[in-house]
RNA sequence: GAGGGCGUAGCGAAGCUGGUUAUCGCGACGGCCUGUCACGCCGUAGAUCGCGGGUUCGAGUCCCGUCGCUCUCGCCA
């Protein structure tokens, strides 16, 4: 197909450019016909231009403009117009030009729209989805995918100025227990067996580190076949990152610089050059997540000690569990009425995360504490609004639970009452580390201890000698960083010595033949000379999503995939024909239904 | 595996305690319009009210079941 291409595009033009002939290519974006004049916006991944085909168009052309639908794809030849200044569009970058037709092609035609591209009123996701060709032209979108790319190019840029190696590994690795469940590809010249999709390729970069690549990134895509979520697709990209001869501090230091950098490039915002720190249990206690929003406070505070004189069942009962009672003060504010029904909802919210109740106190006039619990706390008003700051109109609520729930439950209070307060600022970016986890967690249903981060995390070194006699007690040398409430990265400094890697493997009910099968390789690779060495990867669909204010990972994903692990677009999974099976050894166990 | 929300024309929505021909905006199609920029005006077509069953003289509306989407818990080293 002859056709004229572009010599500028749709953004480009400006005042300085007219009378200069241009030849612009683009979609219809929107298409104003007044009968002897037709207004037609065109738009490319640049901009939108306003071309007119006016009175003095040649029929030839006024023919093709009576033609033209939304979204049809269009050349376009003409004269850069400066506009009349009562005509100038302030709203447009291009708006103080036109563009006078000369000639006119239609490249491709366009069915009616499934849904208006660029309306407020957003087609539903799964629509979007099954159409993302056409989502993907909005603006919204545009500039969601260009803001990722600029991230991960920024990103590209300051590792390799700093010595790091861009290193590749395979997507056809072994598969390895725990964590999440592997997506398996099965071999067609073995016979039962199989791959797996990585992940994450982290006993990869652990073995570039014993092969000396001492600093190595990879923007790695990773798989884990679990139920999705709005900040999770069972498929997703991680900046992979590994280092040689360094300690916690290098590489938060590294990631740090990094992110003031990039920041700053790609978003033009200013990041402290370090990040706060939090350990894990002061994260949980005070914000009852271990990824705490740190943009707003309304700190959890524990009464335990207060509540130990409070004649109150619920207290007791959970005292003599050994559980925990905290509080959070909810300030007195014009924007929310502490209502019975909006208590509810706070209970609502609380309840998700396992607490049986949420108890609450008005503080009123002079000290006095107002509700149905109050006549419990008589005598303790005052130890109770010292140690929650309280002031008159304040609402205190109460969960009393085991630790974990009292604290996951108290937290999703806490986010709950930032969002409705409206205290959270959305155009701050706050980071934090946490660090000091637990290396381990003991698996009720299993039976035994499992590695809460992964296996080849460091213990800290003052554990060591007491891993298996107390491993709920062991701090790993583990830390994650978290933005806005949300874990953007993860990672630890690793073991790199043979015999304490099979100690934590034994811990995690490893048998050491079983170790050898499915990790003999790493295991292998320690044997000879190992460096000490540790990393981090940071989730770039998830810190994108956030860098562009969005709650859903789909945003900043070109094809992601539905809730139900589907992709609308192109019906992935699907079945596949009997002789892909065979070649591949398989048979499918449960009658195949109908589609 | 579990819970909440949603499902009405191509799209987005309204439709009250059940009542006669299911409403509105956008889009589509036809017509008019020479300065619009979410152009405007006139007209036309377009809906098995997700699907199945039930209650009822009568169901978009109530009940039961089921499917799909979405958010969340579990799960996600």
């Amino acid at each position: 197909m002859e056709y004229k291409q572009r010599t500028v595009t749709c953004g480009a033009l400006r005042q300085e450019d007219e009378g200069k002939y241009v030849v612009l290519n683009g979609w219809v974006h929107r298409n104003r016909n007044h009968g002897g004049i037709h207004f037609i916006n065109l738009r490319d991944r640049y901009g939108i231009t306003q071309i007119v085909v006016g009175e003095h168009a040649r029929d030839e052309v006024r023919q093709i403009a009576e033609e033209l639908r939304l979204e049809y794809c269009i050349a376009v030849e003409g004269i850069v117009r400066k506009r009349p200044d009562s005509m100038i569009n302030p709203n447009m970058d291009t708006g103080s030009i036109e563009v006078d037709v000369q000639s006119l092609q239609i490249l491709s035609r366009c069915e009616p729209l499934p849904f208006m591209i660029d309306e407020e009123s957003d087609a539903k996701e799964d629509l979007r989805l099954r159409y993302r060709y056409l989502d993907l032209r909005s603006t919204g979108m545009q500039n969601r995918i260009r803001l990722r790319h600029e991230f991960v190019k920024a990103i590209r840029e300051h590792l390799s100025a700093r010595d790091f190696y861009e290193i590749e590994t395979p997507t056809l690795i072994k598969s390895t227990p725990e964590g999440a469940r592997d997506f398996l590809v099965p071999s067609r010249l073995y016979a039962g067996k199989f791959y797996a999709l990585p992940q994450s390729p982290q006993l990869l970069k652990q073995i570039l580190m014993v092969g000396g690549f001492d600093k190595y990134f990879q923007i790695a895509r990773c798989y884990r076949d679990e139920d999705a979520r709005g900040d999770r697709q069972l498929e997703f990209t991680q900046l992979d990152l590994e280092m040689s001869f360094v300690t916690r501090e290098d590489v938060l230091k590294t990631i740090e610089d990094l992110f003031v950098e990039v920041f700053a490039k790609v978003m033009n915002y200013s990041l402290p050059t370090s990040f706060r720190r939090l350990s894990w249990s002061d994260a949980m206690n005070t914000y009852g997540v271990d990824k705490p929003d740190v943009r707003y406070d309304l700190p959890l505070v524990d009464i335990g000690d207060i509540a130990e004189l409070i004649q109150f069942g619920a207290f007791q009962t959970a005292l003599a569990e050994k559980g925990s009672i905290k509080a959070i003060c909810a300030p007195a504010t014009d924007n929310l009425a502490y209502s019975r029904k909006y208590i509810g909802e706070l209970e609502e919210a609380a309840k998700v995360y396992g607490a049986k109740g949420l108890a609450f106190v008005k503080v009123g006039k002079g000290g006095v504490l107002e509700s149905g619990i109050a006549k419990f706390l008589v005598g303790h008003e005052t130890a109770i609004i010292e140690r929650m700051k309280a002031s008159e109109g304040d609402m205190i609520l109460f969960i009393a639970a085991p630790w974990k729930k009292c604290c996951n439950s108290l937290g999703a209070v806490r986010t709950k009452l930032a969002r409705d307060l409206n205290i959270i600022d959305k155009n701050r970016f706050e980071f934090c580390w946490i660090i000091d986890f637990p290396l381990f967690e003991f698996n009720e249903e299993a039976g035994h201890w499992e590695a809460a981060h992964h296996m080849f995390s460091m213990p800290q070194a003052q554990y060591i000698p007491t891993l298996e006699s107390d491993p709920g007690s062991v701090k790993g040398d583990l830390y994650d960083l978290v933005l806005n409430g949300y874990e953007v990265a993860s990672g630890s400094i690793r073991i790199h010595d043979v015999e304490l890697q099979k100690r934590i493997f034994r811990i995690c009910n490893f048998t050491d033949e079983e170790a050898e099968s499915r990790f003999g390789f790493l295991l292998n690779a320690f044997r000879y000379g190992p460096p000490p060495h540790g990393g981090i990867a940071p989730g770039i669909d998830r810190m994108v999503m956030i860098m562009a204010q969005q709650t859903s990972i789909k945003e900043v994903i070109a094809f992601p995939k539905n809730t139900a692990a589907v992709s609308p677009m192109d019906d992935s999974p699907s079945y596949v024909d009997d002789k892909q099976l065979d070649e591949l050894h398989l048979l499918i166990k449960q009658p195949v239904k109908s589609e």
